[in-house]
DNA sequence: TTCCCATATGAGAACGATTTCACGTTACGA
DNA sequence: TCGTAACGTGAAATCGTTCTCATATGGGAA
């Protein structure tokens, strides 16, 4: 059933067909012919030929790092309500935190008109990443991470951390911190950075010995907690990059006899489900990660379609959370 | 930079290039010729061209309830491991739990070739699903309920609600149970079966009013526990359809004062996150959401490839977590 | 009247691959 | 020596659209 056949059931020929099904200049007869043989047959233009003719697919290449993960899940969620709802299919490349497979996939992507735009969500960007983004013949949006070659989608991790931070540090001496490596630079860099800003502010000099790096799980933050308990006993605050790691903490720190937040003080990020349900429930930060979707997408979707009066760069707003961790 | 250029520059025909890519049959000297001028240009061929004129896209469609849900999302983690291992890119719908969108995606699927197969994460199977999925020109795996009209993967919930609820029994004389509506037939109606059947099996009859329905979420668990207290006051044990229920009962429970496991036993399902979190941790059954996923993708494959080797159906296994909300 | 523009239509050329068909080579066994 | 099979190759058809051009008609402005 193509084209071909609907124009001869409709007594037209093929070309009117196809304007008849994009732009106009159909006169009201044929118009009506043509729409009563498609109703009958069914007929469904194939997605194929149409995207070999225009170079449009209507589809956008997402890369995430991890889907497993609630902070992604959900900007996802946010991608694809907008996209399906602009009339986009989105194409989903999970790369299980291999960036080896992060730029494979954006390669793969930037084969011949696989993908009319991409979404990255990000961790680190290393000169591989600028590379393939660069080569792109498509628009790329970034979300997670604040980068110059191509619009992106940021949280304010610095204002973020500084601010719960902040809240931590109320009537201590002696803060802690337990972040990521620095090479993801919005959740290793700039988390650490307001928080040693904010001690400063406080009249508060951290030693080296007092902030340690740990991986994205509760039992790394477990690991580094314990580290802390050691190298720096006189700890009364520890400050954490993440939620699961400063749930982590609070296990160790129950384990080992100090009372939170009597005897320490303890803050996370992410307003994860953890952070409610732990005891005593967890002083974080809310980041709006679903909207951050949503609004990467329309970004996307804004270039895509030429739409310039869009901004090239967002960072967004955060709350913070102030529950029963903290004093 | 398309087939004919490349054949152009290497001296011989387009077929014979498409031959090189493909088949085989060309001699040696052509052969690295070809391959020369391939990797100089760094040429890749048409996937649109391809797929118009083979109708194969190496795409597979998975339609999903959700993303946001860790059993979800962790399916979806094992269905594009395999999926991607195997040269499928993964087509995302996500219908937001809206079962019109789920038939539209179905048929937006089955538009001329947009796919080769189709996952369908399935809560509920309406007549309208059933008819789509028959329509369907290319394979489908429904992933999540026993269906007999197609090829399924799908928890033994029966099963591992019978054996959880066992445990919840012990010493018990008036067991409650809070479930979901009984059109999800895994969720809904097997797991409250096995329930009912274990109680039967221990000698107790359950009355009506022992049994509510809730939705899928922490308050919904919550309101049915309240509601179980008023109109069954005398239950020593809430077996519930699923952990976040469990754990909305869990903090019911605390708030009128009946402590857990010594009053009241409590039981979830699915292993979430909360239930090693919550005080105290929940006694759960463990079902391989991820390695679902595995199978699910691993018998798509299958049957798209043309492989009969492999089943039509499966059973997963599950494994019950004793914990301390039982006695 | 003449010219031009807006509306309306169809023929045929792309788009970039695969695949069929037909035709050369060799090589081998009868 | 010749039929036959296996290997190699290219010309041309094909997949189902969109898009460019050429053409036609009616109406309003000059």
């Amino acid at each position: 059933m193509d084209i071909n056949q609907i124009a001869q059931m409709a007594g037209v020929s093929r070309a009117t067909v196809s304007r008849y099904l994009n732009d106009g200049y159909v006169s009201q007869e044929k118009r009506a012919a043509i729409r009563r043989v498609i109703e009958k047959t069914g007929y469904v233009p194939s997605s194929q030929a149409k995207a070999l003719r225009t170079g449009k697919t209507n589809v956008v290449g997402v890369i995430i790092p991890k889907i497993n993960s609630a902070s992604v899940s959900r900007m996802v969620a946010g991608i694809t309500l907008v996209l399906n709802e602009a009339g986009y299919r989105v194409l989903l490349a999970n790369t299980d935190n291999d960036e080896a497979r992060e730029v494979e996939f954006l390669r793969l992507f930037s084969e011949k008109n696989q993908v009319d735009g991409v979404i990255l969500i990000a961790t680190v960007i290393t000169p591989e990443h600028r590379e393939a983004i660069s080569a792109l013949p498509v628009p790329v949006v970034v979300l997670g991470q604040n980068v110059d070659l191509c619009s992106c989608v940021y949280q304010d991790d610095y204002e973020a951390m500084r601010g719960v931070a902040a809240i931590a540090l109320r009537g201590a001496a002696h803060p802690a911190y337990i972040g990521v490596f620095e090479e993801d630079v919005a959740v290793g860099h700039m988390r650490r950075r307001g928080f040693v800003d904010s001690c400063a502010e406080a009249g508060i000099e951290v030693p080296e010995r007092a902030m340690r790096i740990a991986e994205f799980t509760v039992d790394s933050g477990y690991e580094q907690a314990e580290a802390l308990l050691e190298t720096y006993p006189e700890l009364d605050v520890i400050v954490c990059a993440t939620d699961a790691i400063a749930y982590g903490a609070l296990t160790c720190l129950r384990e080992y006899g100090r009372s939170v937040p009597g005897d320490v003080a303890v803050t996370g990020m992410d307003d994860s489900e953890i952070s409610q349900i732990v005891t005593p429930t967890l002083t974080t930060v809310h980041l709006h990660y679903k909207t951050s979707g949503v609004e990467t997408a329309r970004m996307l979707v804004g270039i895509m379609t030429g739409d310039d009066s869009i901004p090239r760069e967002l960072k967004m707003g955060y709350e913070v959370v102030t529950r029963n961790s903290t004093r």
